[in-house]
DNA sequence: ACATGAGATTGCAGAGTCTGCAAGAATTGA
DNA sequence: TCAATTCTTGCAGACTCTGCAATCTCATGT
């Protein structure tokens, strides 16, 4: 073990040259080819998983079905499991985090930031036949879906920061002095789990599903059975 | 790797023999000597990660320092991580899961599945040092946080399993006829996600405390604060 | 007290994950 | 085409974890 739960993709690759709406052929033969390793690689795990199941599967096979040297399994992915679950299909960006923070005060916050969350989820293109294929075998391998969670742990963080931010701007334009930062630290961070746990609510039954579009309608319907419950 | 995240605790040993209250000698030689080295090993990971760092404990170590062999250390965990953090606090037992299911029907499932699991917290005897040190650690490495969270995965079943019999008993009394079952395995689902960070949040604000006895009342703090939030 | 069996500990061999390093191959930009 | 950069690969090595079989310890009934 280097870290506990070593998940997350690599460790920020420059995005900077990249042409923004990465573009089909706009794109490098490096950066091409790049792309075309990493997808034979979530497929080999995929389906060598589907295959000979969870535990069956080893670097090795995987290299060897995606040509690939094992060593160069590592370049891509930190971990065996890194590479089976992906990446996570929210990724908030500076932006709209930016205008979440600071939107007219006295507004629903967990309201906006699921619209916030929404709108981030229409954005996602998943590449179509490696999304089915790892939600298939996400419903042979339930385990799949808590490190699915744990990946998505550093959106956990960001939200929070981000919750925060916004219950402080509201705080000082209403003048209403909450007591102090703690209380609007626990109150964030409450927010974003409850919204993550949300968030998981829906992402689970879009998985169970086979429209690989509705990911918004799903949140839009978790979102409302949530303020159901209460 | 085995099977991806092996974090639960050893496969279930026989409880059966054990008498009730765990009384301290009451218990045979075997069953004391089999507390004391899993204390040790837990303490010992504990103090190697303290004062070493997270990545530079090797079990060989935590064997040396429990004095054990290697091998044993696995008899006792079924990983690294799994010592590290320990056992779930929360444990649900049969009779108190039926009560819940049981319930008059009409009242709020949520407030009382909060109910259950404060009761539940109430129960929780934390074993003072280890739980200190675990603190300690879990403060300087948050990563950890996120190991504990799926090390309760487990919970997450269970919880989502009771719910659901509790609203179909509910259903079943008032007569209200709900579309489908899988409408009620989602808002089961639901309520169990939300529920659990709710619990999270306490948890942690519970590992930011310095009192060990405060988990039932900071699990009455995040639920109001989740009640308000909505 | 003693024999017997169930349960625990240990060493060993082996499979598998993951890292650092350095050499060699490919891509890029000038 | 040349030089800089970036990738890939093989290799050695540290570490995690498992199955197996030998050995030792505790529990139990007589």
């Amino acid at each position: 073990m280097t870290s506990p739960l070593a998940i997350a993709p690599e460790p920020e690759r420059a995005t900077e040259q990249v042409p923004i709406g990465d573009d089909p052929a706009a794109l490098g033969l490096r950066e091409r080819k790049r792309r075309a390793t990493r997808r034979s690689i979530e497929f080999a795990v995929l389906e060598l998983t589907r295959d000979h199941g969870l535990d069956q599967v080893t670097v090795d096979d995987i290299s060897r079905v995606a040509d690939i040297s094992p060593r160069t399994f590592f370049n891509y992915f930190p971990s065996k499991d890194a590479a089976l679950v992906g990446d996570s299909p929210f990724m908030l960006d500076g932006a709209s985090a930016e205008r979440f923070a600071q939107a007219k005060p006295g507004g629903d916050v967990l309201a906006d930031l699921f619209a916030l969350v929404r709108e981030l989820s229409l954005g996602v293109t998943v590449d179509l036949g490696l999304h089915q294929l790892r939600l298939k075998v996400m419903r042979d391998y339930p385990e799949l879906f808590a490190i699915k969670v744990v990946s998505m742990r550093s959106l956990e963080t960001v939200l929070t920061e981000v919750v925060e931010r916004r219950l402080a701007a509201d705080a000082r334009a209403t003048g209403a002095v909450e007591p102090s930062v703690g209380a609007w630290h626990s109150r964030a961070l409450l927010i974003a789990l409850v919204s993550l746990s949300t968030m998981r609510h829906a992402w689970g039954r879009w998985a169970e599903s086979d429209d690989p579009d509705s990911l918004p309608s799903k949140l839009d319907e978790s979102y409302r059975e949530l303020r159901g419950l209460l």
